[in-house]
Parts: structure tokens; C-alpha cells; sequence
DNA sequence: TGCTGTGAATAGATTCACAGCT
DNA sequence: AGCTGTGAATCTATTCACAGCA
């Protein structure tokens, strides 16, 4: 069944299990591979094979239904339970991402901030302590912490990724403008925003460039 | 030279760019593929392939000169003008890109924001004045914009998108959680944080079938 | 000798197309 | 008849390996 599944793959599931949501709250019992493709920007090929990858969930001639295929993509993603995190850096995003009521609502708790800046830590921010650094090993040893979210500048954000890792997460989200490879084997994620940005920045470029060569041409 | 070039090509490109302008900092005149993918996460073979896609910038034998590739791949990616980016939707978010420093720095200076919220429209958040949304087509092209940033709920951000490509901007990056295909052939980029998220959650669960599989089979 | 630039080889992801169930 | 599940085919991306230049 499982061998080792791709980044983009894992992401189109959670993809499915949105639009399930969805249908599911709209009463729609039965969804057909094509119907849910639609939906989530796919292919109905591609979405059966995203599927079989873990399983046959499907009925023939009939479709797939959306109560049970979203528990089962729910206990694929590991989504039937909460998550505990941990955010490291309360700057302008890391302030942000606690505000962010989204995160709990889709089962990503934040139990814990901290940050280096003697002005913020002791004060709440929605509701949050912000702690001293010194407290991370202890604190997400303590709170179970499953999940780190480094959201300082670039220069520590290694060390803080390695400090997660130390203290025992299994994961680490990361906003810094730096590529970090696993760290102590735990798998990092990377949101890089200025790095989307340059990426609509080269199509801009690059539709200039095409619009010029085709003036040019045309006389 | 140029036929289509991947995505994942281009955000290498990208961190290329940002390790040759640290080397260029640091006094570094010349590079090899294999220092540049060390310091990027890449491979060597990688890092050549992906700049002979436009061009042959290195010397044999010696490397890169690191000031004149910055340049080439500043005019690859757009980089060596600034643009300007409208922003919709000031909610946590938001307001929190519009008080990052590094958009700015890195050559994209949010010129405008929208929101629907009259309680905020004329407010300033960090020194720009927030607008209602029936001035954006206006405002958009008197100011030029060029790339629009999607920050609002998810339900409305497909309309909201939708309005940036009708008042002319060229690329869109998109905060909401929700899957945007090209909006009347505007490239759309999407940071989906919970979805990011929900990729952790699944290498979480995995890691732990896959200890559960070993302490069975062990015992 | 050292390192680029690039065809050729390989690996990986997506799409096709159809047998098989309901 | 309709739609899944999946091997086979295709397409795309990465890695290899080496000729060719400094």
C-alpha cells in the first residue's frame, strides 16, 4: 500500500478533504472521482490514483462516500486529532499566527509562544504568555508539543529549529526567508513569502519579455 | 534558451540569488556550482542545469563571477526594478505583511490596501491608509499595480481576485485557503498555511504508524 | 587540473485507457 | 451504464557523466 508518498500528492489529499467537508456540510452523500477533481483543481485520474495509494475506498459505478472517505483521509492526514505548537518569534507573523483563529479551528492548537525581546515576553498576545527562550526545552517537554513554528529572523531561526528538535517536536513550520533542510531528522516545511513573490515577479518578467519579442516581431 | 521553465526551477533560482548576494556581501567573487547548491540546498549538476536553462554565465574551469550572475538573475526574476503590490484584506494577516519590512526591502512596496470593514476603511495601518473596496479598480490603475495580494476569507477571495485582474494586475498571491486556478489568465501563487500544516500532520502520523508497524512486529 | 555546459540516462509524477465490479 | 482501481504509456524533472574550455 504506502511506500513513500509525494509532497504533492499528500497535498492534494487535504485538498479532497476540504472539498468532502464541504460537501458533506451541503448533505451530498456520494462523490464521483470527477465531481471532486473539479472541485479541488485536479484530474479524476489523478484523484483515484491520490486515493489508491492508500486503499480502495470508492464503489464502482457509484462513486465515493463523503462521510467515510473524509474519516479515512481525517486518519490518513492525522487530522482526527488536535495538534499541540509551539511558536518561536512574536514578531509582525509570528503575533499574526496567534491571531489567526483558523489554526485551532482546524485542529493545530498553539500552547506556547516565546520570543528573545525582554519588552514582549511576560505580556499576552491573544491571550498568549510570551515566554523566554530559556523555557522552550522545558515548556514543550512539558505541554507534549508536538509541532514548531519558527517565525524569527532568518540569522537564528536554524538554532531555534534545532532547539525544537532538541526539546522533542516532530515537526517544524518555518516562515523564515531561509531554506532549512530536516533538522536532527525532523522534517521542516518552509513558507517563504518573498520567495512566492519572486516567483510571480519572474512570470511578470517573463510575459514583458515575450510581449516585447512579440512588438519586435510584429514590426 | 528559454522554453517553460518549472516552478521548482525558478524558486532555486531565487535562493540562488539570495546566497550569491550574502557571497557578495562578504567580499566573495567567484563561485562553483558545488559551494552555491551547498549553501542552497541543491545539487551541483542542479544549480548548472537550472542557469544553463537561460544561458551560460559560468567560466570553465573557475566558477561564477558572483556580482555579474546577481545581476543576470535579478533580470531572470524581475528583480532589478521594484514593484508595486496592492494588498486586500486587513485582517491579522494582512496587517501583518503590511508591517514586514522585507517586502519592501526586497523590492515589493505594498502601494495600496482595501478592505470591506467600515470600521477600519481611512484608518492607517503602518503608515498606509486602508481603502473600501469599491475604490480598487481606480486606485489600481492610477498607481499602476502590479501584483495584487489576496488576504481576506476564503469565500470572497476568488471575487476579490477576480476584481484585481479586471483593474490590471499582472500576478496575484493569495493567503486564502482555498485553491485558485489563473483568474482570466492571471497567474495566481497561494501561501495555504493550514495546508502546510496538514503536510506536517501527515509525516507526523506516518512516523508514528510506521513505529506503532516496528514495535509490533519487534514484539 | 578544475569546473562548466549539456546530451544521455534515470527516476518520478501524471495521464491514459480499460478490465472489473455494482 | 457508470465509475473505480490500476498497470502501461507518457511526460517532466533530476542526476549522471563526460567532452571541452580556462
Amino acid at each position: 500500500m504506502s511506500g513513500r508518498i509525494s509532497d504533492s500528492a499528500v497535498r492534494r489529499l487535504s485538498l479532497y478533504l476540504r472539498m468532502l467537508r464541504d460537501l458533506d456540510r451541503s448533505g451530498v452523500e456520494l462523490v464521483s472521482s470527477r465531481e471532486l477533481a473539479e472541485r479541488a483543481g485536479a484530474t479524476s485520474a489523478q484523484v483515484r490514483k491520490d486515493l489508491s495509494l492508500f486503499g480502495s475506498f470508492g464503489k464502482r459505478g457509484r462513486g465515493y462516500e463523503v462521510g467515510p472517505l473524509s474519516e479515512t483521509l481525517e486518519g490518513i492526514l492525522g487530522l482526527s486529532r488536535e495538534w499541540r505548537v509551539a511558536l518561536v518569534g512574536v514578531g509582525k507573523i509570528g503575533a499574526a499566527l496567534l491571531g489567526y483563529r483558523d489554526l485551532r479551528d482546524r485542529g493545530f492548537g498553539v500552547v506556547a509562544a516565546f520570543d528573545v525581546d525582554a519588552g514582549k515576553i511576560g505580556t499576552r498576545v491573544f491571550g498568549l504568555e510570551v515566554l523566554p527562550l530559556d523555557d522552550l526545552e522545558r515548556t514543550i517537554r512539558d505541554l507534549h508539543v508536538e509541532i514548531g513554528i519558527v517565525a524569527t529572523p532568518p540569522e537564528v531561526a536554524e538554532d531555534v529549529a534545532r532547539a525544537l528538535a532538541q526539546a522533542g517536536v516532530g515537526a517544524i513550520l518555518n516562515f523564515a526567508p531561509i531554506e532549512l533542510g530536516p533538522v536532527d531528522g525532523v522534517p521542516v516545511s518552509t513558507v517563504d513569502i518573498v520567495l512566492e513573490l519572486e516567483g510571480l515577479s519572474y512570470l511578470l518578467a517573463a510575459a514583458r519579455r515575450n510581449a516585447d519579442a512579440a512588438e519586435e516581431e510584429g514590426g
